[in-house]
DNA sequence: TTGAAAGCGCTAACAA
DNA sequence: TTGTTAGCGCTTTCAA
């Protein structure tokens, strides 16, 4: 493991040089710039980040804090990130908050606080307002992603908007009878989420001249076996089924594809189902949903904080609302016989 | 952010004596060790990870090799890895090497080496030699999870024994005709999985006394929907069909069960399906499954790493071969009419 | 059991 | 453009 000072030495140059050499810091001539490289890839020196950020203050390092890791959405989150984050030259560091309450204290007692990070990103998490403050304390950059973050900066869908979208669609496809599988309230790692979609829903179903049925509400808890069975308990009953169902997620959608299935009724012939996401399954399945991008959202919120931690690379559009689109397959029709009102 | 200095000011001893009561190295007595703790408490005062890596050389913290995160095994098996890691007081450092060529050169040229980390988990990775040395130049312990990697301890299921328990469950319940979805040679992820999976299921018939016939062997890529053509083309021929299909993963399984009912077989009526995994998808489609714990994998691993890198906290059971587990649900049975041979 | 002091490997003033 | 030098904050000999 070669030092600077052996580059140094090969270079014929001081330490100080090649430090300015091979960071872009400071101005180095041409000839001695292209000395140091040779000299550094001839011994296969890279510098040790610890030394680096113990004299910089700077890690190039981003912590990433998560509630699960074993989902679709998170998962494509920090997928996205990372890959903008190693263009970028930097680390990433997990940390997971899905363990017990221990963990997530140790998180944020000692473990984001060693220094050992430039930035967090925050996906999905409801935050105490102890735990946001200790983070702002930190006086780090800070975003989060996938919900509102008292206090920080965030990105986030629409979730009204998308729903309104969603319901929309069936709305157009000339649906009156429109369930909606929503959160529960247990279920709140996208604080207010579910709420958010469901007042969605409940808006166009207004704007539409649709009077809001509670006996067309069904809890779930973002999976596909709990839509299949909000779905099951929605369809139960022949005489006051729904023709069409809009679930939060995909999974839920899914879900209630399949207990329409076994009930023996076909999608979309006897029910619409619509979601939210584009899962990596909603193709397969023919589902028609909103999709939004989570791994472009990681993207984004990297690009956040480099604009935040490099003023001068700061990427122009900063603002774009986050996108979501429409997506329509097969699983969306209009009602096998249409209300004449 | 007070430091170490602050600290041995306020409990008045000197900062070699607060470096020592609080990391635990050296003689320290009683009442000063809980004046020094109590100090840092009332400051809020935690290490520096970067003056501490680059005064001991060790980092607290472990980088993980991965090439999707997006899939099942791979998001547990680095969720387990965390929870143990966080256990230890180690960060977890995530490298995604799914993107393109220059990504995965980027990884390891530059971010691996920066010495930012103690040690390496690599998941399911087909390394190149090169790869490989330059994870050992590093002389860092690294443990390989999930596949065979040249020259490396690694940490994996006996595949040929779990396709044998799959197929043998199938022959046990009389089934001869037994059809086998493996992995094309395009998706190598993990290694020789696939193959070794065909190994077990062919051995298993041989000494089943059921001649192998490969019209019952479909390729697919480790997913829903690839199991589901591959499924569809074996199951198309009414005359030629197999009463049941064993699937090296739970999701061609899953892909299979759908293929089924969308002929209008009835899963296990007319036919059986088992898979491997035990994905959390499994239990909501009833599928029978060898199941395997990758979360424990990833604790495992790093008890293997804590191992080396802490000879004291070693743990006893370091050679446990990972378990797998059959798993009987309703997806496989008897076939409906016996042989009579 | 404790303290003084010399680094760990690098960067950034400052001076030349 | 380059070199000298003083730290960055901590750990760990060595001595007391």
């Amino acid at each position: 493991m070669p030092g600077i000072n052996e580059v140094a030495l090969l270079a014929g140059v001081s330490t100080a040089t090649v430090s300015r050499a091979l960071s872009g810091n400071g101005h180095v001539s041409d000839s001695t710039k292209s000395r140091v490289k040779a000299a550094a890839y001839e011994l296969g020196y890279v510098v040790s980040s610890n030394a680096s950020s113990l004299a910089t203050g700077r890690t190039k390092n981003i912590g990433v804090v998560i509630p699960f890791l074993n989902r679709w959405f998170f998962s494509s989150v920090v997928e996205g990130a990372e890959h903008a984050l190693l263009r970028n030259g930097y680390d990433l560091t997990l940390y997971n908050l899905g363990g017990s309450g221990d963990e997530r204290r140790s998180v944020f007692e000692h473990f984001l606080l060693r220094k050992r990070v430039d930035a967090v990103i925050a996906i999905s998490l409801e935050l105490t307002a102890s735990e946001v403050g200790s983070l702002l304390d930190l006086n780090k950059p800070i975003v989060g992603v996938g919900g509102p973050l008292p206090g920080l900066q965030t990105l986030s869908i629409d979730d009204v908007q998308v729903a309104r979208v969603a319901t929309e669609h069936l709305l157009a496809l000339g649906h009156r009878a429109i369930a909606h599988i929503g959160g529960n309230d247990e279920v709140e790692m996208d604080f207010h989420l579910p709420t958010n979609r469901r007042v969605g829903y409940e808006a166009a179903l207004r704007e539409g001249g649709v009077a809001i049925d509670p006996a067309l509400f069904a809890e779930a808890d973002f999976t596909l076996q709990g839509g299949y069975r909000a779905a099951t308990h929605l369809l139960r009953d022949p005489a006051a089924r729904p023709t069409a169902v809009f679930a939060a997620s995909d999974e839920m959608a899914i879900g209630t594809i399949l207990a329409a299935r076994d009930l023996g009724l076909s999608v979309p012939g006897d029910l619409s189902v619509i979601g939210v996401d584009d899962h990596e399954l909603a193709e397969f399945f023919g589902l028609s949903t909103v999709a939004q991008y989570p791994a472009e959202q990681g993207r984004r919120a990297v690009e956040i904080l480099m604009g935040q931690l490099h003023p001068a690379r700061r990427t122009p559009a900063e603002n774009i609302p986050l996108r979501f689109d429409l997506i329509e397959r097969t699983s969306t029709a209009a009602p096998r016989t249409v209300g004449v009102d």
